[in-house]
DNA sequence: GCCGTTTTCGGCCCGACTGTTTTCAGTCG
């Protein structure tokens, strides 16, 4: 058996196949197909070699027979000859110049042909030399431009961290809404939809004078660059965030909400809703023939097909919609449900902030409880503590906790425990047992088998003093790649025990993803929404977190620290063995 | 190359924007 073939590799066979058939300056609507196919097969959820077994690859949009003869060759041999034979001379080097902003097939076939640039490396050389200054079509700016559009893709060529981008997005918005000009600005697109990374930012504004309105938003010292500026719309960088402004008529600011947020399968999916109905669905409003029903408001979209507004983080096509028609959409987690931080650090170990500062700032920030969460003795590079300064630790907590006696915020002492490679803590019982919160993780041998791996989570979660495990796959976003166990395993062992799985709110981690904490969810598990924070500022880190929770069809229910003081406290101390850690009874 | 209440041929993704053009070609979304 040849090894598998998967939907990705099709997809890029075929958008390699436009590309080509672009350069060769063939037919445009043999290129657009080809283009669709590969989209087509980028949204599938289902792996097209089952699509194939049911003989079902022409009731794919955009697959007709021959794509679908194509489609049973590469599932058999992992290519397609008439696609190699098409693409045989072309370099991938020479294709990769399509990612280049301001590059499309003739000026790549015009620097293949008259300059021999075959790949990014010659393009920059090329854009370093005078040699394209008197080639026709290449005028000082555009020369200018494509340098720009090299480096942004240098800089920019991965997606962007939620976490990274959203606020950046938000202090942009916040000051193109004082400009005199602008009615409305909003945040749509990815960004909106609380994906863990986004392409670039969608923002759309009303004015009463469009053009005027953006020329000043590229002028505000927070865009880096600006890369085109119309009546109608803006392009802007935000350091290397590519920002797509767009003015839209205020009667219409709902349907372009509605359109621009997304997804495309979730749009795809309404406007299919919207024919049954005999309406048309599109960025301007909602209309039957010419007459126009609504759009002002996102709601009038949603209205007019059938259902409530769906929020934007669920709009994944990931059955919202029917959901929605059945009026069975989800109550979902929000920022305001949330009473306490369950995973944070202090100077102790590797967190920035003193024990005060974070104490003061989960006060300010309307907190029944924080957990001060520091390291084990194994995080040597993060100061893990052994005994003697955990005892430290508990005297000046001690202390603070009387100092504090009349706030409302109750003070626990945690600790962020090792899983050891053979599923041990990193503290023994009688350490654990000083601790009020416990929250267990992986932090090194990440390369076990899944068994291995899912012996070592379950042993931990086994151990009466644990109440969170933290970020569960220990997963970095784009660096590293998510521990393998058997994920039901361990939802039905922590789910049977009462301990959580955390979705870890910090950028780089967003762990559990949206996909795992709704089937922790779904199958009845606890989850604990945190921070990890390692300051007082990334205690804000927590709403990713809670995105990440809404985009997982979360209810407040289920997440451990939506509960209240006497509620959390009680599920604290359910599992231990009888005798109370004494910092507990301190907090009474 | 796909698609069909316009159905096996003849349409399909076109409007906005930039740069270099002297009335338009190329690219983007």
């Amino acid at each position: 058996m040849q090894s598998k073939v998967h939907n990705e590799d099709i997809a890029r066979i075929f958008e390699k196949m436009s590309r080509v058939l672009s350069l060769k300056g063939k037919n445009r609507f043999r290129i657009l197909a080809y283009e669709n196919a590969a989209r087509s097969i980028r949204e599938l959820d289902e792996d097209l070699a089952e699509i194939a077994a049911q003989q079902k690859l022409e009731e794919i949009a955009g697959i007709g027979k021959d794509l679908a003869e194509k489609i049973q060759e590469a599932l058999r041999t992992g290519n397609i000859r008439a696609c190699e034979r098409e693409g045989g001379k072309i370099p991938d080097s020479l294709l990769m110049l399509f990612e280049i902003r301001g590059l499309g097939p003739k000026t790549i076939s015009l620097l293949h042909k008259k300059f021999h640039v075959d790949s990014l490396d010659d393009l920059e050389h090329a854009l370093a030399s005078d040699a394209l200054g008197h080639a026709r079509g290449f005028g000082a700016k555009k020369i200018a431009a494509l340098r720009e559009s090299l480096e942004a893709w240098t800089a920019s060529h991965q997606r962007m961290l939620l976490g990274l981008a959203l606020p950046r997005a938000e202090e942009l918005v916040a000051r193109i809404r004082k400009l005199p000009l602008i009615e409305r600005a909003e945040l749509a697109g990815s960004l909106r939809r609380g994906r863990e990374t986004i392409g670039d930012v969608d923002l759309l504004v009303v004015s009463g004078d469009s053009p005027t309105a953006l020329e000043e938003i590229s002028r505000l010292p927070e865009v880096s660059r600006v890369l085109a500026v119309g009546p109608t719309r803006a392009t802007l960088l935000l350091d290397s965030i590519q920002v797509d402004v767009r003015a839209v008529a205020s009667e219409s600011f709902g349907a372009a909400m509605q359109y621009f947020t997304g997804s495309k399968k979730h749009n795809t999916h309404i406007r299919a809703i919207a024919r049954q109905h005999g309406l048309k669905v599109n960025e301007y409003g909602v209309f039957r023939g010419t007459k126009r029903l609504g759009g002002a408001a996102e709601a009038d979209v949603y209205r007019l097909v059938g259902m409530p507004l769906i929020p934007p983080e669920l709009r994944e096509d990931r059955g919202e919609i029917e959901a929605a028609l059945k009026g069975k959409l989800p109550e979902l987690v929000q920022l305001s449900d949330i009473r306490g931080e369950l995973h944070a650090h202090s100077t102790y170990s590797d967190g920035h902030s003193s024990m005060l500062e974070m104490v003061e700032c989960a006060a300010a920030m309307g907190y029944e409880y924080i957990a001060l969460t520091d390291h084990s003795p194994s995080q040597r590079i993060a100061h893990g503590l052994d005994r003697v300064r955990l005892r430290k630790k508990i005297k000046e907590m001690e202390k603070l906790r009387k100092e504090r006696a009349n706030s409302r915020l109750h003070l626990l002492l945690g600790a962020e425990v090792d899983i050891l490679p053979d599923g041990r803590l990193d503290y023994p019982d009688d350490v654990l047992a000083w601790l009020d919160v416990v929250i267990a993780a992986v932090h090194a041998n990440f390369n076990q088998s899944r068994k291995q791996m899912t012996d070592r989570i379950l042993r931990a979660i086994d151990c009466p003093y644990v109440n969170v495990i933290a970020h569960p796959t220990a997963r970095l976003i784009g660096k590293r790649e998510p521990v393998e166990f058997d994920f039901d395993r361990i939802v039905s062992a922590a789910k049977q025990a009462g301990v959580a799985l955390e979705i870890d709110g910090s950028p780089w981690r967003l762990d559990l993803n949206d996909t795992l904490a709704r089937s922790a969810a779904e199958a009845g598990g606890l989850l604990s929404i945190a921070a990890d924070a390692h300051s007082t500022a990334q205690l804000a880190y927590l709403r990713f977190g809670v995105l990440q929770a809404r985009r997982a069809w979360i209810a407040p229910a289920s997440v451990v620290n939506t509960w209240s003081w006497e509620t959390l406290h009680k599920w604290l101390t359910a599992r231990r063995p009888q005798r109370l850690g004494r910092s507990m009874k301190a907090a009474g």
